[in-house]
DNA sequence: GGCGGCAACAAGAATTATTATTGACTTGAT
DNA sequence: ATCAAGTCAATAATAATTCTTGTTGCCGCC
């Protein structure tokens, strides 16, 4: 996600409307790193919006995703995490606690992914989830 | 998946009746390079076995998860795709017409992955999937 | 042969996250 | 001020998976 100003500056751009909810949740995404779920998000906000709804959480989650403000996380079996960093990193899920952490390859260092083709395959993106025991489990 | 006696041997050992309807999800899948969902599963063995039941193909599948038979796969939003290869490698998703693709990475050729630790976690195992346009759709 | 225990089964209901729909009301942008 | 867009609330639809319940068929034992 970007910062406050051109994330709602792109809003305003795309001709989306500046609502207190649509703000709410951008201002509890941004710099967020615990990837959130949906219903984690309602929660949060519904203690300081009560009248905050379900509904306007995922449509203005799925409205942040489609201009790739964020994005979408299939890391368990039953929802989704959101994830502001849309930016190339991976995923490292604790099977003992469930904590995501952020993996920031270095270049080169730990994760090496290809660019472009895989056998005449255009890649586009690469989703990469670890999976094990964190190091507050071990 | 072992062979069709190795994978029924362990069964035996491990204390599983070798049902007809085991049998059929098993032969079913030996071999079986195209990722198929638990509904197409249930679709194709039902011709042969009109009275299987949906219930017995996923208590099925996940008794084979369970002994590390097949392993599940979150390619989609909605449903699992099982793959009967348990080795690593990894996935290429046509966005265009969803064909599943294996990628299987020579040494240190296109994808190198970390063993092991990553800052004091402890990997086990690791999920890559690609995402872009297939050799077909291009 | 008859019987009890038991795992697996079929059928379908229940669960659950997400999406969609409705209709009345509110509000942001011009 | 106007009005399209967004919101809320409630509710329904969706769809994959799991759960429940009663039934079946096999096995060992009397
Ligand atoms: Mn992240
Ligand atoms: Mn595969
Ligand atoms: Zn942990
Ligand atoms: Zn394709």
């Amino acid at each position: 996600m970007h910062s406050f100003e051109t994330t709602i500056g792109r809003l305003r751009s795309e001709g989306f409307k500046l609502t207190p909810q649509r703000l709410s949740v951008i201002r509890y995404l941004i710099g967020n790193k615990t990837h959130p779920t949906a219903a984690v998000i309602y929660g949060d906000l519904k203690k300081k919006y009560p009248s905050l709804s379900f509904s306007t959480v995922y449509n203005t989650l799925n409205m942040l995703e489609k201009i790739d403000e964020v994005q979408s996380l299939h890391l368990f079996d039953d929802f989704l995490n959101y994830d502001p960093d849309t930016g190339s990193h991976y995923h490292f899920v604790c099977r003992s606690c469930d904590s995501i952490i952020d993996i920031f390859p270095r270049n080169g260092e730990n994760v090496s992914l290809p660019e472009g083709d895989i056998s005449g395959n255009r890649i586009e993106s690469a989703q990469v989830v670890f999976k094990g025991t964190c190091k507050n489990c071990l």
